[in-house]
DNA sequence: ATATTTTGTTAGGTTAATCTAACTTTATAT
DNA sequence: ATATAAAGTTAGATTAACCTAACAAAATAT
């Protein structure tokens, strides 16, 4: 059985080479970044995790996760987002709070627990966050979508999806009065710095590209 | 903050010298051999917990938690007890299985989680086993009770909990038809060992002292 | 009162996960 | 093509939690 380090690992080179991450292979310092923490230590770590078939990985050279490995990963990712959902739909949780939570009941082991928590929750298949929950045999429903930096003047379009789910950034995006399934228009964009205008059930507000990048619309 | 071990010695000393326990200090090797580590590794934990105020123990000397040490021991109860009444209520889990998980749930660290779940479940006072669950003040119902090998013969008792939280033994406990709330007819006791002839639902069984031991009846 | 058993402690090691400091390889820029 | 910078690795330490083996103290039994 895997340590929750080991977990955490798997999980961080399953977002660094994701879709989301639009390449498919990870570097150690970049690991190490995500993991919060020295290269050295991720480096000791990768040597293990090939050790036991979870990552393709060679001296210098780039990291991916083997098959297995991203079998686990993704049970973790499915774990992590099944929690969030039941803590913000069951315990009135606010979705600026799930994740620090879910990080820790992400880790806990128990087949049954998951399947008893996915059935009581009636199987759902998107988290607070708009992200798809794996199922138990780890698919996902992969939604066609764009980021709201994407989206031409004049249109209007739907939140469906954060991408950076830190209490910081989703408190700001409750603060200009979105939510999923929000409607925002875009007014204008500035060339310059993409910095956007957009309104949002009648409030206008001015946001940066940065912030833009982070909400996924269709 | 407290780490998962140093707080499954807290608890474990919360049992070994509760009123259940009938005694007030415990023993190193006696902690030890709850815990399923050698005495030398209790030894150390013991040095450093003392370091932290959270027992008192001198070389040589009983042991037993302070007032600190008592309240985050109570804490962790309070989590256990909860998430079990969770697993059971909400997930459909059986007696048998809910300890199992509980053993893992109880050491996430977050106060608005219980706070929330405790809420959910309705504030529930005694988990599935029967044993009272702590409130956010660490206070906790008791209740007058006896062990049924303790009945007299020929009067009639319900099971309130069970003290033994061990599958093996549940499933042996329902297998005599039992549960929590089931009225209990001692029929008769063997003087030599203390094995009793009990009914329940009109059934019959032949169980043993150890048996009767470890069930709680009023 | 002394011998034996039980209980508790110490010394010295191991493993997982982390670190710093020094080093090597690969990538980038002139 | 070489120098510099960035990325990655290694060696050697540290800490928490565990172990075994040897020893010391306390409890008990004769
Ligand atoms: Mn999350
Ligand atoms: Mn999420
Ligand atoms: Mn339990
Ligand atoms: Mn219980």
């Amino acid at each position: 059985m895997l340590s929750q380090t080991e977990e955490n690992y798997l999980k961080a080179l399953f977002y660094l080479t994701s879709e989301n991450a639009d390449k498919s292979e990870a570097g150690t310092n970049e690991l190490a970044a995500t993991l919060n923490v020295k290269p050295a230590t991720a480096n000791d770590m990768l040597k293990k995790l090939k050790e036991k078939k979870l990552v393709n990985y060679e001296r210098y050279g780039k990291i991916s996760l083997t098959n297995s490995g991203k079998k686990q990963a993704i049970d973790i990712v499915r774990k992590h987002r099944l929690w969030e959902t039941f803590l913000y739909e069951k315990l009135e949780f606010t979705w600026d709070e799930v994740h620090e939570v879910a990080e820790q009941l992400e880790h806990i082991h128990s087949p049954k627990l998951i399947e008893k928590l996915e059935k009581f929750l009636n199987y759902p298949e998107f988290d607070p966050h708009g992200d798809a929950i794996p199922n138990a045999k780890g698919e996902l429903k992969v939604q066609a979508r764009k980021t709201l930096s994407e989206m031409a003047v004049g249109k209007t379009c739907k939140l469906i999806a954060v991408k950076d789910n830190s209490a910081s950034f989703l408190q700001y995006v409750m603060k200009v009065g979105l939510g999923l399934s929000s409607k925002i228009k875009v007014i204008s964009r500035q060339d310059f710095d993409g910095t956007l205008e957009i309104e949002v059930n009648g409030k206008k507000s001015v946001v940066s590209q940065k912030f833009a990048d982070n909400l996924f619309v269709v």
